[in-house]
DNA sequence: TAAAAATACTCCATAGGTATTTTAT
DNA sequence: ATAAAATACCTATGGAGTATTTTTA
């Protein structure tokens, strides 16, 4: 049974009559027929009663008529449904991001996304930059948001933004009076910091701008749970972070540019081979819309 | 778009392979993977990824995959509604019956008919002869049970038993005493019957039998609402009935046969171009069951 | 007799086959 | 180098057309 057999039937079943059925299906009247006496023959009951002059439907043929309908409602929902997935309209996504993002530019972002994807489902995991990587390469993320330079094979990347790194220190702090900092002076401040581990190439980085001022950093504590600035403003030490971590307003911790103005880059990255449109639909948005820095508090 | 797509899409989405699809599919590869291209444009979606060797589903495809099962399990329904609705295994039948039969020899019928048929609904409608075939000729009817001879166009009948005639008189009547009677000792006696607008035949057959006997029946009373039988009981006169009446156990009445026992045929009727495969079932069980008279009481 | 469906055939569009190329690992 | 899908081209099944017959009112 081909469902040309069912749209034959239909035509036939609202007509009532061969010729004119034929007639609204473009084709000539035997042919019509013909397909009409294949159907009965694949189901093994008559559908119409040519026994009088008139055409009727049987108990079957009325039977048939009813689930017709459905068969059809069935196939252009799947065929609708089908092009809305095909177009990153309908499914799930994945999203990791660090703790950073959390209250500045994810959410505008997402905001937007769903607006353009109502029926995609959003999942969303906050993580450290190591893990997002991992994650992705496992296909238990979509996209993550890290600052990486990201040259893992296997993944793609888009720039998101570029920010300065600033110096997070205790407000009572002697550098405070500077309106830049030149890194040297935190020589032998101990530092607090993520692990390598959590995030190497943020935590490399972080080492090169300190021997290139020219010592290595004292690190007193290696942040597992608490966030950086939380134990800055504790009072175990200073900090290097990137300068939207700034609008989360918090008392107890002072941020200062650092001398030289150096950058973290915030890169979206998402497996090289994950054609998955809900994937390309979001990076568009991300392009397109950007993660634009919260305004910094007054 | 038709079920031959589908059919290969599944078979693919379920290989994952174009080649083992093909082989399930009993077609070479080369035709899969154009049916599979046709089905995609005119979706106008990718269904599968062939980007790395191995080919997998796109989300759409995934989509396409959840609809097409319902899509067959909707066809496969159909089908076999279809044929059952052929076979007279599903719909609605509506069956005549006149008062002589609600206790004597129909619900043995259906219970064989409803043993055979579970899914048809049977209604059932108590009507004298001629309602009945005005009713049947109408399409309220699709079977009715009538004492008649049918020669009505556009019915078919079949006889189904045929019975004698017997007088249904009081017990303390001098004519009981006899075991059969002649139909002139009733000459003065006054008759109840139904009106020969309900059953022209019957009534007509009642008036020949008493001029063959010699007389005209002198008929007191029409019974309208209440059977014969009960004003036969209430001493209103005397009936000539269908000898299955007598199962009916009823005080007050005494039947006798008459002399040269006359008969009345029990035909079942229906439109003769009513071929409702319900309906050749009904006549079917009749024919095959019959309508058994019950055990005359002790 | 006329209207309409079925039959008998003819034709061609397209499903399916064969040979080969392209692609990705 | 190889496995697998795509492409190119050919074949042939069966869907559709034309002419005619059959059926029924």
């Amino acid at each position: 049974m081909e469902l040309r057999h069912l749209r034959y039937f239909v035509a036939v079943a609202e007509e009532l009559h061969f010729g004119r059925a034929a007639e609204r299906m473009k084709i000539a009247q035997p042919p019509l027929s013909r397909q009409i006496q294949d159907l009965e023959k694949e189901l093994g009951t008559r559908l119409f009663d040519r026994s009088r002059r008139k055409v009727e439907l049987t108990t079957a043929g009325v039977t048939l008529l009813e689930h017709t309908r459905r068969i059809f409602e069935a196939v252009e929902l799947a065929s609708r449904e089908t092009l809305r997935a095909g177009r990153g309209e309908r499914g799930r996504i994945a999203i990791g991001y660090p703790s950073s993002l959390a209250y500045s530019g994810l959410p505008e972002l997402l905001r937007t996304f769903r607006a353009r994807y109502p029926a995609v489902e959003v999942v969303l995991s906050q993580l450290a930059p190591q893990a997002q990587i991992e994650a992705l390469k496992g296909g238990r993320l979509d996209v993550g948001f890290v600052r990486a330079p990201l040259e893992e094979p296997g993944l793609a990347s888009m720039l998101v933004r570029r920010e300065s790194l600033v110096v997070a220190l205790p407000p009572d702090h002697p550098a405070v009076g500077r309106s830049r900092i030149p890194l040297g002076i935190l020589a032998d401040e101990p530092f607090v910091c993520f692990p390598r581990s959590r995030g190497p190439a943020f935590f490399d980085q972080l080492m090169r701008l300190c021997h290139e001022a020219g010592f290595t950093p004292r690190i007193v504590q290696e942040a597992q749970q608490l966030d950086l600035v939380s134990l800055v403003a504790a009072g175990f030490g200073v900090a290097i972070v990137p300068s939207s971590v700034r609008h989360t307003r918090r008392a107890g911790v002072a941020y200062r540019p650092i001398v030289g103005s150096p950058k973290t880059d915030l890169r979206v990255a998402w497996k090289k081979d994950n054609n998955a449109p809900v994937v390309r639909g979001l990076v568009e948005v991300v392009r397109k819309v950007g993660i634009q820095r919260a305004r910094a508090p007054s």
